[in-house]
Parts: structure tokens; sequence; C-alpha cells
DNA sequence: CGAGTGTTTGAGACATTTCAACGATAGTGG
DNA sequence: CCACTATCGTTGAAATGTCTCAAACACTCG
């Protein structure tokens, strides 16, 4: 535990339009902690007595079934809270959290929730408006699955994760954590062999560029018809 | 709109734990609403200026994509609230909401969240319990959407729906509300053709009972073992 | 430089879709 | 009340996308 500036977390939605006193209060609390590529925040299953905010770093969450199937629930980004499972009202949490690259988290004991919400009740409707923003993007994975064939599945996936943590470059937008070609197949419901095929395809299109762990989107927006579109497009 | 007693709404859970008079002020401004079979209550797209309550029936959510294929998003029972948009932070609902049966169902004009939400913060807290469940539903099925085949998706999937809206008799579920085998293809994202041969199967080995829109399920137990297994269970 | 991990690619197997036709049931109107 | 019609369900056969199995390759790290 170590003393935090305000600063740290001032920008993030959750905590905006929150005065300094506040900010105090919800900061009192708060652990932080540094994680190390491959580290494990928490697995599924454990009791859930504390919740978290990533400052820096991705985090990446998975649920694994009874046979040991992996399947990617989400990754994290700095500015999202994750392990909420306190204000769901579970006892436990649904999945495990892994560090998919260097991170920095903050962390509060469950205890906690119910004085930082009768505090500051705005922290009930951010989350809850966050929690919404994953619902709906749990259901246009549903619906993808249920309706797309695998290559635009991928593609997809492939828009979303250059959209939400791509780092734009003079020619295209390389997401800026490794990402195997497993990774892709647990978020899109295929395997590992299908998704090197169908990138294999695409980098002779000139549509992306591969790599161990790597992925560079050259044409963003022919990448985007082929996700629309039902049939490929040159 | 008409005068409403309070013991319609006391027993649901969003309202447990009010006084009279709050939950005087929340019922004031609402509105009722008797549904026939097949009515919409709100469509896809549309400007989300209100928020609803089912009292009685049973409404089938569902998104369409582009190409007119639809999916299934989810079943509304009594007791739930649904386009709740506006507490996500939504401007428009992201599906439609049709009557799968006979209904009565509650809405407040959208302008009423901030202030109900002041005035019973628990209505925020009850919600983001509500919506987390709804998450965790659809992190299930996006599970098994992709680990599994389809007939055990088509065994979950039956089976949550005898646990959700199934009415016990002598020797077996009933699911009280009319289901397609089409519905069941789009929850399970399959086609028609797959779960008519599935749900014959099982009927061969007695596990269930066909009929038109209605699934009456005989043996329980030896189908959630169906649901579990990778191999069939004799 | 070797070991480990991630990636590519091929060929065959297989589940599910697609296409097609027919059958059954419930509701509607004469 | 019966015929009519729309909707829903069943079933077969062929087509196909994806998985599985198998092997080799490439890169990175110690």
């Amino acid at each position: 535990m170590q003393k935090l500036d305000r600063s740290l977390i001032r920008g993030f939605d959750l905590f905006a339009a929150m005065n300094d006193e506040d900010l105090d209060a919800v900061l009192a609390p708060v652990e932080v902690r540094r994680l190390a590529k491959g580290d494990v925040v928490f697995a599924q299953g454990d009791p859930a007595d504390s919740f978290f905010l990533l400052l820096h770093g991705r985090l990446k969450v998975v649920q694994v079934t009874p046979d040991g199937q992996q399947v990617i629930v989400r990754f994290v980004g700095p500015g999202e809270v994750y392990g909420v499972a306190v204000a769901l009202g579970r006892a436990d949490y649904p999945g495990t959290v892994r560090a998919a690259a260097e991170s920095l988290t903050l962390s509060w004991r469950s205890e906690h929730w119910p004085a930082l919400v009768s505090r500051q009740p705005r922290l009930a409707l951010n989350t809850l408006q966050h929690v919404g923003a994953r619902l709906q993007e749990a259901h246009t994975r549903i619906r993808e699955m249920a309706t797309e064939e695998a290559e635009r599945r991928v593609a997809h996936t492939v828009l979303r994760l250059a959209e939400q943590a791509g780092r734009p470059t003079r020619d295209g937008i390389l997401v800026d954590f490794p990402v195997s070609r497993q990774d892709i197949a647990e978020m899109t419901g295929t395997t590992l062999h299908t998704v090197s095929r169908i990138l294999s395809a695409w980098e002779d299109r000139g549509l992306v560029e591969g790599g161990r762990q790597r992925i560079f989107v050259r044409a963003p927006d022919r990448l985007k018809v082929l996700a629309e579109r039902s049939e490929a497009a040159g």
C-alpha cells in the first residue's frame, strides 16, 4: 500500500465529477499492486473479497469450462473496473483475471463497497452504465456467434481489438499488447488453426500483417467491409 | 393510466424493502399497458423514452442483423425490468420487445429515472444486480456457443427455459408459454432444422415431448446429464 | 545453441447447414 | 362445421465450413 495522488484516477470516467474530498475518501482504503505479465489477480471461483480498477496495462478475463476449454470474456484496459462481483450480488468471481502485459491496478476490499456507494451515489450509476456497456458488447458477441461465419467473427474481433487497444501508425493500426492466434480463437469460438488460416489469407491480400502474438491492421476499411458483407471484399 | 395498488409490485425484488410512501412516489408516474400476443412494446433503434416492468406474461427480446436474421436476446418474465436503456446510458433501444403471450406491463417515462433513483438509491443498486445477472447469463451463453455442439447448447437452453418458465407437472416440466423450434434455434445459434432433429431424437429416447410451440421435459435429470457430458447419455 | 512456445499448412473426418418436399396443426371465414 | 390457408414441424440428401489430427516451421528466450 502506498500514497496515491488524486490525479492518478481523476481522469477516469468512474470518478469524473467528484470533488477532492470525496475522491480522498474513495482513495483512502485503496491498495495498489504491480502485475507482471502472466500474474493472476484472482481466479474463477475465488471468494469475491475485492473489486478493482486498472490504472495501466492490459488484463485478460477468461472462463474455463469443466472440461478445460478456455473462453476469453474480455480484455480490461486502463480506467476500467473489474472484479465487481460484489456490486452484482455475487459471492465469488465468475472468471479468472490474468495480466496480458505489465500492469498496475488498484483494489478495494469488498466491505467498502456499501460505504463508498452511499457516500458517492454516482458510483453506482457509473458502474451501472459500465456494466450496461459490457452487457451490450456481450450481446453483440452472441449475435455474431449465432449468425456469422468464422471469418467475419474474426474480422469483427480484430477490429474491436484495434479500436480498444490500437496504436495508430503511419500505415495501419497496431494492437499494442500481445495477442496470440489462440487468444483470438478463444474470443471467437473457433480454433487457432482456423484463425491462423484466416489471418494468413488476409495477409496475402494485404489486409493485415501477422507475427508472433502481434496483429497489425494495414487496411481497416477493407477489413470493415469484409466484416459487414457476407461475401468477401476484393 | 389507471389507479394501481401497491400490492401489485410489492412482491418484486426491485421494490423490496421500500416503505409505502416511497412506493407511492415510484408508482405515481407509472403507466399500465395490456399486451396481446405479438404486440410490440418498442422496436430496435427507437428512442429510449421509457423503461418498463413486466407484471404478468412473457416477452421476447430480439435483435435483428442488417441482413434480417433474428437472434433472441432473452425472455422477460414477471417482476423483471426491461428497456432500461436510459439507466445504461443509451439513447435508443438495442433490441425489439414483443409479447410472447398475453401480458401486462408497467412503464415510466425515462425522464423520471434520475428522480426515482435519487429518491430511492436502492433502485440503482437493485438494477445493477439485475443487469449483473443478465451479464452473467450472457457470458454463459457465449461460453456455450464457443465450446459446445448444437445438441448440448439446445439441452442447456431447454433446461433454462424449464427453470425460468416451467410449470411442474406430475411427470415432467412444461414450459408455460409458446416456444417454437425457430425460437430455440435463435437462442442457440443453429437452424430450426437442427433443433427439430435434436428434439425428435430426444422424443424417441423419452427425454422430452414435442408439439406445436410446446416443450414438455419428461426427464430433466437425464437431459442435465446430456447437457454436461460431451457424450450422449443412454 | 537448444528448448519451448507460437504459427503455418495439409488432408481427412464430421457436424451442421442448405435445399427441398411433405405433413401436421391451429386459426379463419364462408 | 368444414374447407382453406398460414404457420409450424418433420425428414431426407447433398453441400460445405470448420474441426481434428498430424507434421513441420519460426521465432524468442535463457
